[in-house]
DNA sequence: CTAATTCAGTTGCATAATGCAACCATAAAG
DNA sequence: CTTTATGGTTGCATTATGCAACTGAATTAG
């Protein structure tokens, strides 16, 4: 009864949880952006057992966000770094601290973000890449993708468009939308 | 020898993270701001067990995300809705989503998202508060906020605001920031 | 009128996942 | 020559998770 995978769910939520979803994955890659490379850093700094910490990092790198570097010949050592996919997580790590900042941070928040360009404290405003105009979540609707399978199971009106008349994009499968 | 709680971090991705970083609790929420409110349609959409999902629902319901609201009398029954603060969650689900369509979606993204005042399909673009411009990750730079505690064993020139002169804003404590 | 179904869980048990501490190994430092 | 720093691995104890069976109240089917 080993723990359920999300590998098999039709979902991009699913997915990133597969890679980053396990305790103190997420951790790692916060340390990671802040430049935390080696193994003993992110030890020392997370309090994370030594064996759980080569398993995540392991799994880090096999998913693609890290890659190993060799910084030491002599005593043969490697440093941790992110790649592009994993700096991209920046974005999740980044609405999780203002999330964080705003509901269960009582003493105010423990960081602030400067945009070094503006050169003023700055948090994260999502806007529409179409319209420019500032996203709130009610006027978001969730359509079915290029990679959408079934919507069966769906709540109903989400995916008004489909009426399941079996001429869905990719045919029928045992998958699920979301 | 309890899974280590996060709680102590003076870090608001770790108080994320000890709200909704159990294996599941993303997926709920997931699934409750797409109009999931029944326990029945949660276990059947996720495949989760029983015993698991009354657990995290009542962890959401603890720490304030999700509240209950009967809709039924004779059989006593009730949903579970999203707060506002759960609500407030919707940007860390869609950064995931996005992270996931982008990496982890070889047939092109299962979803998409319509904004409805333009009428397009959209991503979220993250723009700073401030000048408007929209935020790339190495033009953001972590400065100590208000509720700062401690900063050494933080890597180099990440504070450089900081010589460690004692006069922390709140003082010493066994905290450490981020 | 009885049986099956729906909804919302609870309980028991087996198997992972996690945490702790001790240990290993190389090289540099004192 | 012993200690320290770095980067792990191994063993064992404790949680967390998953599965299936069960409870219980009310509604629906036959």
């Amino acid at each position: 009864m080993e723990r359920k995978s999300f590998a098999a769910m039709n979902c991009s939520v699913a997915q990133c949880l597969e890679v980053v979803g396990e305790w103190w994955s997420v951790l790692l890659i916060r340390d990671a952006l802040l430049g935390v490379t080696k193994f003993d850093d992110f030890w020392r700094r997370l309090g994370i057992s030594k064996n759980i910490l080569a398993s995540r990092l392991n799994h880090l790198i096999d998913r693609g966000v890290m890659y190993k570097s060799q910084y030491s010949t002599k005593p043969e050592r490697y440093e941790y770094l992110l790649t592009e996919k994993g700096r991209d997580l920046w974005t999740v790590i980044t609405a999780m601290r203002e999330w964080g900042d705003r509901y269960e941070a009582p003493n105010g928040p423990p960081v602030e973000v400067e945009h070094r360009s503006c050169g003023h404290i700055s948090t994260m405003i999502p806007v529409c890449s179409h319209c420019g105009e500032r996203l709130e979540w009610r006027e978001l609707k969730m359509v079915p993708g290029p990679g959408a399978t079934e919507v069966d199971l769906l709540p109903k009106d989400l995916f008004p468009n489909s009426h399941d008349d079996g001429t869905t994009k990719a045919g029928r499968s045992d998958r699920r939308v979301v």
